[in-house]
DNA sequence: TAATTAATGATAGTATTACTATTATATTTG
DNA sequence: CAAATATAATAGTAATACTATCATTAATTA
């Protein structure tokens, strides 16, 4: 696996950087090292200006790789869900039987991330920290809709896309399976953000991740469905 | 039921306001003018000298009142969460029946909020309208450790316990009441705005709230509890 | 009613942010 | 080696998120 994915490459929307971070090496440190930041001080408080000290390079330098850091945070979470998708199809491709495909999409996106593939200058661990802490940010403002049309968020309405037509194929009666797919990714994120900071809010906890409680949710309610 | 709420106040911590707005014209101005604000131009935008335009004072006045924005909404959305416990303990409160309870339950946190109940300087349209927009902000920071210790999360904590015991009221056995109880808030926040912004993730629309889609899941995973 | 206190308004000022613009200096490539 | 390209350095601007000071007005109470 790990040889296959070093050759995958993950297609971030060109509108979201001005010139590509893979092409260079400033790029990809700047890449590098603002999921380091942001992870560090959090997304309010990071700027380029910090970032091109931290780097050693100059803010006007960022400037030429995003336009600002909104898009960079639309980029890092583009990558992340796009790693996802790859994981996701990755590891349920072989996979025949619909219910035991859906079992093990729901823990591929509901696990904690707990190894870094290592395979590139993205550490998927820190990136994990920014989609739960930060993911919401992108997309809660007055341009989502704007953004949308330009395609700011189509790898991860994919991903819901894809499960939700992994619910179908396990229950094709059931009413809500794009409602459940994004409740189910929404809601891993903020089971993981609970567990951190909520733990009175939560179930989960160590050695107790999102997982079981979402394949429990999910296969209860499509063997049970249109009742109420 | 409006005549007994014209004389419920909602408390609010005192360490999120300087002054309390309750206590002057001028304060309730702040606090009703900053709602429309914040609905129209969005959090980000919204900054204390606009408002203090817009409400014809000054912006050190409003600093009188409170000592940044982020202070300001979480002031609003503890009001919203407080005004949707006492919908929620009124509204189940004569109810004996656990199953019926908790249906009326996920029914109060869940619907549309469709008519404001004028019976105080704050419109709960516009207010949950914040609320879906802008509540995961007020907690997805670096400062949310110190300021949940400081009390600033108590009444929407208290909102999911209730939530919590009702679920455990239906079914004792079910390992993970807290977090159905959150899922369930903050889910019903998400299905609206997808409804609202992207709605090729969702099924819920016009006419189909995401209230008949949680009580499904809801009851349907408390009725065949601990398989997978 | 005058005096006091409290609330509000007006103005100014600061550090930081989020950029843009310009020019200089490296580095790469033809 | 020249030309093109990428990066760095510096400066500058408008806006934000405040703080501080002082003036004015309104409300309270001695």
């Amino acid at each position: 696996m790990d040889q296959l994915l070093q050759s995958v490459t993950i297609r971030i929307n060109d509108k979201l950087y001005v010139k590509d971070p893979e092409s260079s090496e400033l790029g990809k440190r700047i890449v590098t090292e603002s999921i380091a930041m942001i992870v560090d001080i959090g997304f309010e408080s990071f700027t380029f200006r910090k970032l091109g000290i931290k780097i050693g390079s100059n803010e006007s330098s960022v400037y030429r790789y995003f336009e600002n850091k909104h898009k960079l945070l639309l980029y890092l979470t583009s990558w992340y869900w796009g790693w996802l998708e790859y994981q996701l199809v990755f590891a349920t491709n072989s996979i025949a039987d619909p219910s035991e495909r859906l079992k093990r999409a729901i823990q591929v996106v509901t696990r904690t991330i707990e190894e870094d593939s290592a395979f590139s200058h993205i550490n998927e661990i820190l990136l994990n920290k920014i989609v739960i802490n930060e993911y919401s940010k992108s997309y809660l403002t007055k341009e989502v809709d704007a953004e949308n049309k330009d395609g700011y968020f189509v790898i991860y309405k994919r991903l819901v896309n894809r499960i939700s037509a992994m619910i179908k194929a396990v229950n094709n009666e059931y009413e809500y399976p794009l409602s459940l797919a994004s409740t189910v990714l929404e809601g891993s994120l903020h089971q993981h953000f609970l567990k951190d900071h909520f733990t009175s809010l939560t179930d989960c906890r160590e050695n107790v991740d999102p997982t079981e409680y979402f394949i429990q949710l999910v296969f209860n309610t499509l063997t049970l469905d249109n009742n109420g």
